[in-house]
DNA sequence: TATGAATGAGCTTTCATTCAT
DNA sequence: GATGAATGAAAGCTCATTCAT
């Protein structure tokens, strides 16, 4: 791994652990095992890191999704993998969400985030196109209108569990907050078998 | 208005003005028109403003959501108008939204969260449950479920827009993504009149 | 007992317990029950109870002097309840020989020192002098002048045991400190029965 | 000299100057010609300057005495010179003496006061060995007992000339305080030639 | 007398960034 | 490229003191 890769690692394992307002560029050199100078050879500022963390978060979140997605399953049975797999990525890594949201927000880099997330709102797209060519869901709006939407929704639905629930039974409400989610999902987009 | 209020309406001012980074509590005791050391007797550091904050934003939400929607009008007309409000608000403080995700992500206050959150939740639970008993939606889902999904999508639709998309033609794409989100939570909820 | 002494006692007690570094006004007059603006009706500043405490620590321990000391008793029997009357205030007032000290000699009110101290001087000098009336020690030297050097002998040797040593067996080492610092101080006046 | 010593040295100088209630972490950087971060490269608080500052004290006294003391005299010619020494140092650094009373007092530091203060005893104690060892005085108590009494003994002598007295006729004073100092520890130690 | 909320100067401390090596 | 000691602006926070009640 060379150094930058590194960097971006460190970052995210550091934010995971210590949270977003606690976390300092020397916290994150430390854990990468480089110099202090050096990471202003790879990044201009601390700020500039966030893009790079938030491509790296979603390349994850896209790689746990196109593994957990059976690609020659029914339409159904796809959208509910994607939805066990976005909950998966929320669980393990929670506190970067976050961190995306505040540090994207809060620095000049935010036109950067539609490029960063497009690979993610494409491949949904992709799924609601073929579930509309298959007619088993509902072809009145566009498959990137929908994209966006259920990503939204799955994300949010996930976080709410994830990110402020209390850790006593987290797993039986998330179960249970992954059906209701993929029913609401299911009706949102008229699916009919 | 007390002291307390006004620092938190002061900083509220100053993080959408400003920006989450850039403001310290320095700006909003200035903004507020009182000494350093008065913020201190109300808040015993500035990441214990978050949760008061987040809650004056969730009742100004609130507030407007109740004053934007007719209760005498059918569902339907109901579900848009909230989605007009929760719209409405995120146009005006986007960056607040931010700011309360990473403020509370970042503090030891998320527990507070689902109690400040709860009149929000409530009132979308009222408004499902009038719903169901008028048999114009379905029924086998809990409204506290429902609640929680319709708000999470409802928000992150608006986030979308407001927060990460650029200013040019906002508004239309504000039209526009209201339209799908509406259409959406329609057939999400099984909407029959 | 009136605000001022309530004032001077909570300020001896809070420094006891906190030390003197970290103590406040805020500290005292919550421990005495009062306002904080009470304090400065009594006090013009918080350095100016320096000597209105060192004063009351004097007092102690002149009064547990005067009551361990039996006046019938031969000289040296005389000497070694001294020592042990010196020993038992250390013990329990440690922190406060430090907080006089520093607490003194960073304010422009050193001038009350002499003045402050004067009845313990006084006391130990009229020993020194039945002493050498009797002819049991040296008359050699002015009684004040062995008042002095009694008396800080007495005290470092006290401190040297309670304010910087470790508490574990603490005792033993203090009955042995005892002994040799008696001996040390009759050889001193030339003690002879 | 490297930074460190910088700090310290410049601790020390403006401590004498300014007094102890008075003196910043600014005001040391400054003089050192530091930047203010830079002390925290160094010393993680600004209590944790008085253990080192402690030490630097007992290595000027202890060096002062060795320098003052001419090891080829007699046993009292040279007790003579260390009361010489004692008091000198006093006179030039009697602030010191009482920051770091309160410094180390009203720190966690206590524990180190023992090893900063050991090459100080030590020498003591080897003079007082010699003594024993050429039966020019009493040889009842161990050295290293006699060694914590002389100089607990001849610093609170000393003290009590340059910290509390006025500063009108004070060498008269001084000199007066060192040759009964010296009659009385000359006794104490059953010193015959 | 007594109060205690309010003050604000100034403290300690932090940390993104730089630069001589 | 890589280092890490040094920087210093600026942050969060403290607390002795004041004053309207």
């Amino acid at each position: 791994m060379n150094k930058k890769e590194k960097i971006v690692q460190s970052a995210i394992q550091v934010f995971t652990e210590k949270g977003v307002e606690k976390t300092t560029v020397s916290h994150i050199v430390k854990t990468a095992g480089i110099a202090q100078g050096t990471f202003y050879l790879y990044f201009p500022s601390k700020l500039s890191l966030m893009p790079a963390i938030a491509e790296v978060m979603v390349q994850l979140t896209l790689k746990t999704v196109i593994e957990t997605v059976d690609e020659t399953a029914s339409f159904d049975e796809q959208l509910q993998q994607f939805t066990d797999a976005i909950f998966a990525v929320n669980k393990e890594h929670h506190e970067i969400q976050a961190m995306i949201y505040s540090g994207l927000a809060s620095t000049e880099h935010l036109k950067e985030w539609e490029s960063v997330y497009a690979p993610m709102y494409q491949w949904v797209s992709s799924l609601v196109e073929n579930g509309q060519k298959q007619k088993v869901i509902r072809a009145d709006s566009h498959p990137d209108q929908l994209a966006k939407l259920i990503i939204g929704l799955t994300e949010s639905a996930a976080e709410q569990i994830y990110l402020y629930d209390e850790e006593f039974d987290q797993d039986i409400r998330a179960t249970e907050q992954k059906r209701e989610t993929l029913l609401f999902l299911m009706n949102a987009l008229g699916y009919t078998k």
